[in-house]
RNA sequence: GGUUCCGUAGCUCAGUUGGAUAGAGCAACAGAUUUCUAAUCUGUGGGUCACAGGUUCGAAUCCUGUCGGGAUCACCA
């Protein structure tokens, strides 16, 4: 059983023996660094009731906890602050709790399924740095997920059609010469996404153009002829004419084949992938299913709308007026197929905090058309990534480039790694192996320790680290880690536990720790946080490297306490793997 | 303007759901390597937790207001 617990009941014990008060929740914190002891019980909030001083209250729990808990063996109590020491021996028996666990890690099976959307790309450009947050997001949330015991289904929901696809479709179709990625040695999405810039550029002219002439911006933004022209491809489009089909499907290869490159440099996967041109005639059929039943109307001009006003929203269109969909049209028709593929009974939409709206109205038109679904619909909001210029914008160009990104994130691992020189008795494809381990991890690692709710910050100048708080720091803690079970190894040590005298305060930080990580693991997943895992490991290597440096493990002349600390580090290395696999970060046995 | 999220060290971020003297990393400075990997460790300096009230034993955290910033309020997705 754990310290923690058996602290809560003696101290509920106590409560219930010196001063009669029922008290079933019992909150400890761990003690502040400045003071003697290692939890924490406040009493304050007892001072009042039982009309004692604080250090009355304090020594008598102190004192009960010493005599009869068994782990707590010494007290002190500063103002209503009562700090408890824990013996060395209940520390060792909780490590050895886990050390014995073969299962620790992995909370037990909850079946039920969740599916996990993410990534979510449009066929009309290629991934940018805004993407890498959220395909790192989605794919450590699944994994944090799994790890609690839900079977986790990853979904990709690929906007492939629209009237932004047309977009980049009618320059290329425009100004294109046939170019091809061969023909430019571009990346297949690279290509389709210089057509969409392109057609950005030509668009603002003819808008300048028409303001000129005297129309009011509006106006002219509705009237550029390259705005009626992708209209009219849409329109096309929907209609399944020939030629618009196949120019698509085309340029949709191309993009497919790129994005396949970026996912596999990335390290995300999925389980199944949705194409909104496979789903939103499905949303069109459950917009007339609604038409008919009433929850939507239609106006004069044949567009049909929903009325949300009832819910403190406004009117929200769900088709146009010439019928083409829009993209709630066809986020319905997702939901639908995805619940009758996999029945799950929570869905998880990992999708920026810009479309916090869209969301409400989504999940309300959901239960409004009476779907089994309805309750289960949740969007975790992430913030942007800015740039120190503002927010990126793809048709633009001011982006980060999420192969560019990646790419000099290589080349920084593998110059870093060259200057330490560390790559002896690497061989080249183990070097390059390591190079693509350290920069994901720093970049993933980068994205994820910030809190997904906030939008943060990605300064291109500064460089992202490799030392302090970062991805490569906890790599190298666990490839030292190795160093020390290959040589163990060598030795004939096997890690036991048994008869473990006197231990460092930082080895029982570092139990501590690791008696946290189920908690620490079961938050995350409510949460759907991986932060508090990415600063979780950050301070279990911390409190490991401080020990690192205040003890050598084989100059250690007790053989108990060598076969401790080969059993300890033992541990530490698999919570850290464990952990980063959960941020999907891989971890080097040698760096 | 409505809705909503946010404001913590020079910079990037934590702050365990109301607890002690608000913590890390980067940057700056000073140290540690005959030792299991120095991509490490130890230390110094750096704060009116945007501001003003309120709630109570106790507030960065909860409430109200003010100021400042982002997102959104599209027949774009």
């Amino acid at each position: 059983m754990n310290i923690e617990k058996i602290i809560q009941n003696h101290i509920a014990a106590a409560l219930k023996a010196e001063f009669n008060v029922e008290e079933n929740n019992i909150s400890l914190q761990p003690t502040k660094k400045d003071f003697e002891g290692s939890y924490t019980f406040v009493v304050f909030p007892y001072v009042k009731a039982l009309r004692k001083s604080p250090v009355e209250l304090g020594n008598a729990i102190g004192n009960y906890l010493v005599a009869n808990s068994g782990v707590v063996s010494a007290f002190n109590v500063v103002q209503g602050f009562l700090n408890l020491s824990i013996a060395d021996s209940a520390w060792v028996d909780l490590f050895t709790g886990i050390f014995k666990d073969k299962t620790f890690g992995q909370l037990p099976d909850k079946n039920e399924v969740v599916m996990v959307e993410y990534s979510s790309p449009n066929t009309n450009k290629p991934l940018h740095l805004g993407h890498l947050r959220n395909n790192f997001l989605g794919f450590s949330v699944a994994q944090i997920l799994s790890a609690n015991g839900y079977k986790v289904i990853k979904t990709n929901l690929v906007n492939d059609r629209g009237i932004h696809i047309c977009k980049s479709m009618l320059a290329y179709q425009k100004f294109g010469n046939g170019e091809t990625p061969e023909s430019s040695g571009l990346k297949g999405d690279h290509l389709v996404g210089k057509y969409y810039v392109e057609f950005d550029k030509r668009y603002k002219v003819e808008i300048k153009a028409l303001e000129e002439q005297g129309l009011s911006e509006d106006d002219a933004k509705k009237q550029a002829p390259l705005l009626i022209e992708a209209q009219e491809m849409l329109l096309k489009w929907e209609n399944n004419d020939s030629e618009t089909i196949a120019l698509w499907e085309k340029m949709n290869e191309w993009v497919f084949a790129g994005f396949k490159l970026t996912y596999e440099k990335m390290g995300v996967s999925f389980d199944k992938t949705y194409r909104e041109s496979n789903t939103y005639l499905l949303g069109k059929k459950i917009v007339e299913e609604g038409l008919k039943s009433g929850v939507f109307f239609q106006k004069e001009d044949n567009s049909v709308w929903i009325d949300l006003t009832d819910e403190g929203l406004d009117q929200k269109l769900v088709l146009r007026k010439d019928g083409t969909s829009v993209y709630i049209t066809q986020d319905l028709g997702t939901a639908e197929l995805k619940y009758n593929d996999f029945k799950m009974s929570k869905s998880i939409y990992v999708v920026g905090n810009e479309q916090d709206y869209h969301f409400e109205v989504l999940f309300k038109i959901i239960k409004k058309i009476g779907r089994p679904y309805g309750d289960g619909t949740f969007h975790l909001s992430y913030g942007m990534v800015d740039l120190p210029s503002g927010k990126m914008k793809s048709r633009e160009g001011t982006v980060v480039d999420a192969d560019d990104l990646m790419q000099e994130m290589i080349d920084t691992a593998r110059e870093r790694t060259i200057e330490l020189g560390k790559t002896e008795g690497f061989s080249q494809v183990e070097a390059d192996e390591l190079y693509d381990t350290l920069a994901m991890g720093a970049l993933k690692y980068f994205l994820l320790k910030v809190d997904p709710k906030k939008r943060m910050l990605f300064n291109p100048e500064e460089s992202i680290d490799f030392q302090g708080h970062t991805g490569p720091f906890i790599q190298y803690t666990h490839a030292r880690i190795c160093s020390i079970l290959r040589k163990a190894h060598e030795q004939g040590m096997i890690g036991k536990t048994t008869d473990y005298p006197v231990l460092q305060e930082s080895e029982q930080e570092v139990i501590y720790l690791l008696s946290q990580y189920p908690q620490i693991l079961a938050d995350a997943g409510r949460d759907l946080s991986p932060a508090l895992i990415s600063q979780y490991v950050y301070d279990l290597v911390k409190a490991y490297n401080r020990f690192y440096n205040e003890v050598n493990i084989f100059n250690e002349p007790d053989k108990n306490a060598q076969q401790f600390r080969v059993a300890f580090s033992g541990v530490v290395g698999e919570t850290i793997q464990k952990a980063m696999s959960l941020l999907g970060i891989k971890v080097p046995s040698r760096m």
